[in-house]
DNA sequence: GTATTATACCTTTCAGTTCGAGGTATGAGG
DNA sequence: CCTCATACCTCGAACTGAAAGGTATAATAC
């Protein structure tokens, strides 16, 4: 941990990908379509971002990764880990507070004085 | 410009900013402070955030400054122009479209299926 | 009178994240 | 047979935001 400095607003990424697999396992060719696809393609995050996530929880034991073939197909569905349970309450806890703390900025309509 | 590769969770710093400014005129060093306080600390923009923000809304117009001299302190303070106010408004939307995408995937629960 | 603190501005350097493009392989359909 | 969709992967570029450091002045403390 001690991520140095990391942007307060990062992470969603791997919040999006945690929450996904939380449903159901996946593999990470759908995750990419998911995302596309619940959030009316207002986010879409590529292959080039999805694959790189994957790889970084995994190697921190929050998913495991099994192999199989499905109709000819080889794929890598990933599945939580009580880990991922962990840090994915943690990331979105994060993720509240802070669209939280954002939206008082936006609606505190500058008169800064309440109780 | 052109917009290049931004990340979609980006230009928080400066919606923030923008927002502060439509309250009413306020200088860096107060704006700074102002962050802080507003979001009880979750949101925390240094200097080197913040008077880099004013530079470029001021280079794009969206807001102008005025050098006064208040009580023996020279400040620089900044209001928000017309532009700086679309500029806002299309901030908002985008901001307000991203974190409900976001929690669309945070509660959709994986039955994507809904009307 | 001088030293320290708080105000107020600024820039440069560094690190992390995300994006896009490109690269491989296989099954299905024309 | 050739192309397209599926399915995996990695590298390089770009942007952002963070931290630290740098200047100057007013007010306070000693």
């Amino acid at each position: 941990m001690a991520t140095t400095n990391p942007s307060f607003m990062n992470g969603v990424p791997e919040l999006l990908v945690l929450r996904l697999l939380q449903g159901r396992e996946m593999y990470g060719y759908e995750i990419v379509q998911a995302i596309r696809e619940e959030t009316g393609d207002v986010v879409s995050l590529g292959e080039g971002v999805v694959y790189p996530v994957l790889h970084t929880l995994e190697r921190g034991g929050a998913i495991s990764s099994e192999r199989r073939a499905v109709g000819g197909r080889s794929r890598i569905y990933y599945a939580l880990s009580p880990k991922g349970v962990s840090r994915l309450t943690e990331l979105t806890e994060l993720w509240s507070r802070i669209t939280g703390a954002v939206q008082q900025v936006l609606v505190g309509g500058g008169h800064a004085g309440l109780v």
